[in-house]
DNA sequence: GGAAGCGTACTTTTT
DNA sequence: GTACGCTTCC
């Protein structure tokens, strides 16, 4: 194994996968082969005799997660169902599914989403009798995840929502509901309450691996160090160069934390890049020298300079996709390129829909990751929340979601008593309805009350039947058909039954998802409770089979992977640096240029840009400018394809509309 | 009292 | 395009 290694590798990467024990620190440049590295390095500790079962793997994405678990098993040729490379997300998920009676709370637990936990601070504001005006839920959602993860204290002006934050928190913990936050917090707390849990898990996980480490916030890398400090074996790999994360408290100064923390620790350098023509590095290595906080570092490659990076200015939106599909088209038939070679990057999601239609248009196959997932569609939230209620059923905010839908005549006024009587006597809402049901005097009509009854019934039927039959695929069938979702869809969007169709079809779907999960022969425990919490962590719907189709995504998802040929679309002033970001505050535009330094990396071959002159933003155009960040590339290395059609016929009656549309 | 229909605002990036 | 709030309709 070892001379495998020795022929795979280059000398420091060969010094990183063989160095098993004790703390290191391998700071890896874009396309240095970390993960090519780090993946060697666990195939060669199995090699070793070291048991899957001890081998902790954390990433960031589950992209990264399930590539990598991919590329191990592909090395050793083995199954390794006990291997466990995850997030630091599931992994805490994993940990609380065994662990968390300790604090409290039941091991049927839900995990809220973004969408639920807003939900629950509009519920908790609506019981304190705060008027929706007096607050913004997305603000206060992104307070109490500073205020949990300990980014920030309660001082000044944030003191008045403490109480709020409070009850939140209470009201979670009564719906024995966590969200995103809790899943790294909860585990700390379990850690740091019950050092005899933390033992096990210590004994149990005896080599632990981080990859994109400068991505991990301060909470991860508190849980992390709980985890190595009974062995010290910890290998934390990252690039300070690529810490695109901060806004969610990523923070790179943990490469600091950890050499104080480690002091022992060996650090290696992985500085050749095998991804890139030496004309990408360059222009990648000039505009990240321009942010003054960063390590020194000095990638070079081995191969020749390469193609010119590309720039072309397309009038707006429309031109730039349907540049981008013709260029696609002529690679892929004239240097016959693969579809799923190409990347096509953009800073935000909204910015996907304008190459989508193209693509469409010109019949090119592609596939879109991130942006809302298909989990969740309302469709198919609605049908979980049945799940979850099933699951849990002091589960509130997703009780709130089905109790009428389908409709069962249950609005605003029934909602009110229901909740007034919860308060009352402390229940969760699915109590009150049970009580209400039996109740001598109910302030109900007759006709609600047994609308009410045939939910409950609904609800305890197919939670005996989840509990007691296996092939659940078809319980959720039956379910679904009990409910007559068809039926509900088709009332719902009467003028419009294709979108009935397509909705109900992406239900089908949905239970067809369910049912190979069921039956995975790699999924040693498939209940119900598994499922719930695997799609809640889940932003994508990928499935295999996926190949040959160009690849469609944000900058930030596009992490860790690499294309032959990359589009970044967009390149202009307000999108890259976003202008949100900049207003946020303008230290932020050192972020916004690692995003660009990422974005050119990810290209191994080719690399085009695009700024478009105009571009259509919500409701208006908008004249955009390109990116200042263009001019931190030397222009030797760019050909710039200015426009230079100013009279244009197209244009100038498209400016000439513009103009009537303005004067009314 | 509940449902349907209409108008308005979208919040950067992800777990 | 869609989610939510408000008004009007049944």
């Amino acid at each position: 194994m070892l001379e495998q290694l020795k022929k795979e590798l280059n000398e420091q990467q060969f010094d990183t996968a063989r160095t098993l024990e004790g703390p290191l620190l391998i700071i890896a440049g874009a396309g240095s082969g970390k993960t090519r590295t780090i993946t060697f390095r666990m195939a060669y500790m199995l090699h070793t005799g070291i048991h899957q079962n001890s081998i902790l793997a954390l990433t960031f994405t589950n992209k990264a997660a399930k590539e990598m678990a991919h590329r191990v098993k592909a090395i050793t040729g083995k199954r390794l169902s006990n291997l466990t490379v995850s997030t630091f997300h599931s992994f805490g998920v994993k940990l609380l599914r065994e662990s968390i009676h300790h604090l409290g709370y039941r091991d049927n637990f839900s995990i809220y989403d973004q969408v639920d936990q807003l939900s629950l601070i509009k519920e908790v504001a609506r019981e304190q009798k705060i008027s929706p005006d007096a607050f913004d839920a997305y603000v206060l959602a992104n307070l109490f995840s500073a205020i949990k993860t300990e980014r920030m204290k309660w001082e000044g002006e944030n003191r008045q929502w403490r109480d709020f934050y409070a009850s939140y928190q209470e009201h979670l913990m009564a719906y024995n509901a966590v969200d995103f936050d809790d899943l790294i917090m909860l585990p700390i707390r379990l850690f740091e309450e019950h050092p005899e849990v933390l033992k096990t898990y210590q004994d149990r996980f005896r080599y632990i691996m981080v990859d994109e480490f400068q991505d991990t916030s301060l909470a991860q890398y508190r849980f992390m160090k709980h985890l190595a400090l009974g062995h010290r074996n910890i290998c934390v790999v990252g690039d300070d160069d690529q810490s695109i994360y901060s806004w969610r408290g990523a923070n790179y100064q943990n490469i600091l934390n950890f050499e104080t923390d480690f002091p022992e620790l060996k650090e290696i350098k992985l500085e050749q890049n095998y991804r890139s023509t030496q004309n990408i590095l360059n222009a990648a290595n000039f505009l990240i020298a321009h942010n003054t906080n960063r390590k020194e570092k000095a990638l070079w490659t081995g191969t020749d300079s390469g193609k010119a990076i590309e720039i072309f200015y397309p009038r707006d939106e429309t031109k730039e996709g349907q540049f981008i599909a013709e260029m696609i088209r002529s690679f892929v038939v004239r240097d016959d390129l693969k579809y799923h070679d190409i990347g096509v990057l953009v800073r935000t999601n909204s910015l996907t829909a304008s190459i989508e239609e193209a693509f469409l248009e010109a019949n090119i196959p592609y596939k879109v990751s991130g942006g809302t997932s298909f989990f969740q569609r309302k469709e198919i939230k609605d049908i979980i929340s049945y799940l979850r209620v099933i699951a849990n059923p002091d589960d509130d905010v997703n009780l709130l979601r089905i109790i009428n839908t389908p409709r069962r005549g249950v609005g605003l006024r029934t909602l009110q008593t229901i909740r007034a009587m919860a308060e009352e006597r402390n229940f969760s809402l699915y109590s009150a309805i049970s009580a209400l049901r039996w109740a001598e005097d109910s302030p109900l009509s007759p006709k609600i009350r047994s609308s009410l009854e045939d939910f409950l019934t609904h609800i305890e039927m197919y939670r005996e039947r989840f509990l007691s039959e296996k092939k659940m695929d078809d319980v959720l069938r039956s379910m679904v058909d009990a409910l007559d979702f068809w039926g509900y869809l088709l009332q719902e969007h009467q003028t419009n039954d294709r979108v009935a169709k397509w909705k109900f079809q992406n239900i089908l779907r949905f239970i067809d998802m369910f049912e190979k999960w069921i039956s995975n022969p790699d999924n040693p425990k498939p209940t119900l409770y598994n499922y719930l919490n695997k799609i809640t962590l889940i932003n994508s719907d990928e499935e295999e089979g996926e190949e040959g189709k160009v690849n469609l995504m944000t900058i930030h998802s596009s992490k860790g992977l690499e294309f032959s040929l990359v589009f970044l679309a967009g390149v202009e002033n307000q999108i890259l640096p976003h202008g949100r970001a900049l207003e946020e505050n303008p230290d932020n535009v050192e972020e916004e240029r690692r995003l660009f330094y990422v974005a050119i990396t990810r290209a191994r071959e080719k690399l085009f840009m695009t700024a478009c002159q105009t571009r259509r933003m919500m409701r208006e155009v908008i004249e955009t400018g390109p990116s200042p960040f263009l001019e931190e590339i030397p222009p030797e290395l760019v050909e710039f394809h200015r426009e230079e059609k100013m009279f244009d016929p197209d244009t100038a009656s498209q400016a000439f509309a513009k103009l009537k549309a303005k004067l009314g």
